[in-house]
DNA sequence: CCAACTTGGTTTCAGATCGCAACCCACCTA
DNA sequence: TAGGTGGGTTGCGATCTGAAACCAAGTTGG
């Protein structure tokens, strides 16, 4: 199985990258996501444990008595931003702009950040149709 | 409903990425994508009259008597390219290597290519906690 | 001419998954 | 002690899925 199957068997359902793009946004605690997303409880709950047992996010404890906990991204998690930014501007570009687009900043300097595929040796941009694939060695 | 969710009614189901991954690589048939994915018939020729209605993959008929179609993707299908690649470097970083990675390079100048997330100002690569986020105007 | 084969599907149906509502537990507040 | 909150679990009908059977339009082999 490759990495792409691999990957979607964790996050290509659903809900998952919604959740995952919840936490991004700021959304940590049960009740906040499921307010905001719409999921029912069980599957938010479900979704949630195996984000956790994929180490995608932490359940970390942020009270005790009640000991409750907040889901927090772990690095692993954090590296699927690329993704989900793909997944955005693509939405923005293509999908009618029922809301206006979500711009991203770089929080160090302000500046409207962009995601590319580039070419080191051509210092330029690449598209689609001047990829191709080939599995390493 | 935001970009995000909208990118998601369309290809954030079990197959659909699959499937346009199956096309950027050269599956263009019915039975190619068919044998290559194992995904049930009925489901791939749902996911294939879905993406034709989205405009993200074009039937073009390859012949006639009987008349037969291949799927092609379109620009706004191409310009998915970036989220399979996202996905698939996410997958070959943090997934175990069941398989080898796989490379993708600049046909123009056979140099692997990445996909990077970047602050302009900066001209360096932006960390996923760096970024900040905003709905414009 | 008939049988078998190919491509590209549709139909059928049991079983898995989903969404909703109800319930539960621990604790806090009035 | 009654009610509220956070974070779930349970039950159940409705929906979606996968495997296999079937179909339709041609093409090939004998």
């Amino acid at each position: 199985m490759d990495s792409i199957t691999r990957t979607l068997d964790l996050v290509g359902d659903r809900w998952t990258l919604l959740i995952l793009r919840g936490v991004f946004r700021g959304l940590h605690r049960f009740s906040e996501l499921h307010d905001d997303l719409g999921i029912a409880k069980n599957l938010l709950s479900d979704r949630l444990t195996r984000l956790v047992d994929a180490g995608i996010v932490d359940r970390v404890p942020y009270q005790e008595r009640p000991v409750r906990h907040e889901y927090r991204l772990t690095e692993k998690g954090r590296e699927l931003s690329p993704a989900l930014i793909a997944l955005m501007q693509w939405g923005d570009r293509w999908c009618g702009a029922a809301d206006p687009p979500v711009v991203l900043h770089h929080s160090c300097c302000g500046t409207p950040i962009d995601l590319e595929v580039r070419c080191p040796t051509c210092a330029r941009p690449v598209t689609a149709t001047e990829i191709t694939s080939e599995v390493s060695a």
